[in-house]
DNA sequence: CTCTATCTTAGACATAGTCCAATCTTGGAC
DNA sequence: GTCCAAGATTGGACTATGTCTAAGATAGAG
């Protein structure tokens, strides 16, 4: 792997930022990017099971551990966000670019990327008491509720 | 199970607690609840496999089932709360009393409880556009970085 | 003390993901 | 175009966490 995470290349396509980035391409790698370039980036949440299943319709001999392998390189290249809702699945996320949280249905398991007006602050006293010396660099925050069908 | 969730019941100990709920006792119930009292309610956040290891030593034939099933039954009654801070575990956390947020090392993996001097509030313009009719119920906010030891 | 609804158990099963050694492929050198 | 080494892919074994089931044990009401 040549490219380092936080290295923004614009280019459109997911399949067209690897190249940019030195990813030597194989087959796999095209398709798996192929599967996010076609759904888009707002509000897509695959499972590593549902890439595989997408990319085998492109490419039936496709195995689990490339695409596991695969989804791992895009997130250390920060091309994909690894995002877990509370469940113990790993989802794979392309919304890289705009800041957002998740909004999940507690009963459908829907999952919608959403902006927070207020962005979440821990209280940096309680933050010196309890853990001192904590540096916070992010924060994740997930939304819980039911959608309109699930009402 | 007789004891409904949200029923607070303002007793010491979680065993006396349940005990309060009307719950059957028996020595698995006894010990699990055991675990939590030793140890307290702030900055907890055992697995179940730490339950079972710690329940066991006070009572060593009990079953991995069996404290899966009672830790369950102490969400359900709101005696814990069932935690995922992203990896694939669930934690259970005693501190069902004060609303809190956590604070997680990303290197070593410990895990604070926090308040949060600002509750993050989901853009209601977003939500409505996004997914109309949701409604919030709750948030988890789940601050990362690296804790004093790990710098 | 009895009886039954409830609880506990071992172990099979399910799910998600990791690891490894063998094999194959890409893409630069020429 | 051909060569070839670095890097990518593979199947399958393995691990970790959690769920399920049917048989047996037990708390506690009466």
């Amino acid at each position: 792997m040549h490219s380092k995470p936080g290295i923004l290349v614009s280019v459109e396509t997911l399949s067209e930022r690897l190249i940019s980035r030195g990813w030597r391409m194989t087959s796999q790698r095209r398709v798996i990017a192929r599967v996010f370039d076609v759904v888009g980036a707002e509000h897509i949440h695959l499972t590593a099971d549902d890439v595989h299943e997408r990319a085998a319709r492109l490419l039936p001999e496709i195995s689990r551990a490339t695409v596991y392998n695969t989804l791992g390189e895009m997130v250390d290249a920060g091309e994909l966000l690894a995002v877990n809702v509370g469940d113990r699945v790993m989802r794979y996320d392309p919304n890289v670019y705009t800041q957002h949280h998740h909004l999940v249905c507690s009963v459908c398991n829907v999952i919608f990327d959403v902006q927070a007006s207020v962005l979440p602050v821990a209280d940096s006293v309680d933050v010196a008491m309890i853990a001192p010396g904590f540096q916070i660099e992010s924060a994740d925050v997930i939304f819980r509720g039911r959608c309109a069908a699930c009402r």
